[in-house]
DNA sequence: AATCTACATTATAATAATTCTAAACTATTG
DNA sequence: CAATAGTTTAGAATTATTATAATGTAGATT
């Protein structure tokens, strides 16, 4: 979703009723420069820092998870113990930073296109993402 | 871990106890013709039904996170939902089954070497990892 | 072989993340 | 504006995982 869209007809458009709600987490999430990546603590976070009312945490859930089914938002498996979420849903890949914890998106020109010559019988290829695990030269290396 | 080695050596070699428990968590993990993926779940199934007396839950989870720190077992990230094991600790790319939620390893010969261009100052690459999702072509593709 | 002791195991309780429930509320439609 | 279907909410329930503290045991010491 680009930044300072027409949020109630993108809500519309995908069937989802523009409620108050979805509306304000629309804002947090979209009207910015850049796309980020956010668990559903940090969200919950700034929605509350960015507003007077509170939206109750299953909310947040249900419409977390309302905007990645409807392909507004995207769910990245880094690690086991944390679920990530993208603000940016298109193809890409990431660097995960052991010591922060921290995702770093990839440019397209940072990885070359990954070549696969496997094919399993009767599957399709959904997605080919690659995750670049990196820490500081001194810290554990996991 | 190889097939039927000396398990009690393994364990000391890495400073871990030889107990009844761990002894028993090793052949079924290693005695097998191939390496695999397993859930902790899983892995409690396998236990149960491979003996007569029970291992806690509690020390499943201890005995696999003590294998992993050591090197025995790989933590594999692909579903936040989900926490997979993988009894093949060398780098490797995986092919994820969305319909059967199967992890399917992939050769070397499989996936070409993967290029990185970019470089995050004051940080080393710790590894690189790529998963391919797969579906069958009616099914749902997430 | 009996004893010792540090470490491991265990059952259970605790915590954390997420989902369910069912009642109250609200956006849309007519 | 009233009817209706969809949405929000607090709190309970569920699930996965970790912490705790009493008990057990491997390996060392006598
Ligand atoms: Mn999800
Ligand atoms: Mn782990
Ligand atoms: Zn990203
Ligand atoms: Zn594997």
């Amino acid at each position: 979703m680009p930044k300072n869209c027409n949020f109630i007809g993108k809500l519309r458009e995908v069937g989802l009723r523009p409620t108050k709600q979805r509306i304000k987490m629309c804002e947090v999430l979209y009207n910015r420069e850049k796309t980020f990546h956010f668990t559903i603590n940090d969200l919950v976070k700034m929605i509350s820092e960015k507003m007077n009312e509170k939206i109750s945490l299953a909310t947040v859930y249900n419409t977390v998870h309302a905007f990645e089914k409807k392909g507004y938002l995207k769910e990245i498996s880094i690690d086991s113990h944390k679920s990530y979420f993208d603000t940016n849903t298109s193809a890409h890949h990431h660097f995960f930073d052991e010591d922060t914890h921290e995702l770093i998106d990839c440019d397209e020109s940072d990885i070359d296109k990954i070549n696969i010559r496997k094919n399993i019988t009767g599957k399709k290829i959904n997605s080919v993402e690659v995750l670049v695990r990196v820490a500081g030269d001194n810290q554990t290396q996991k």
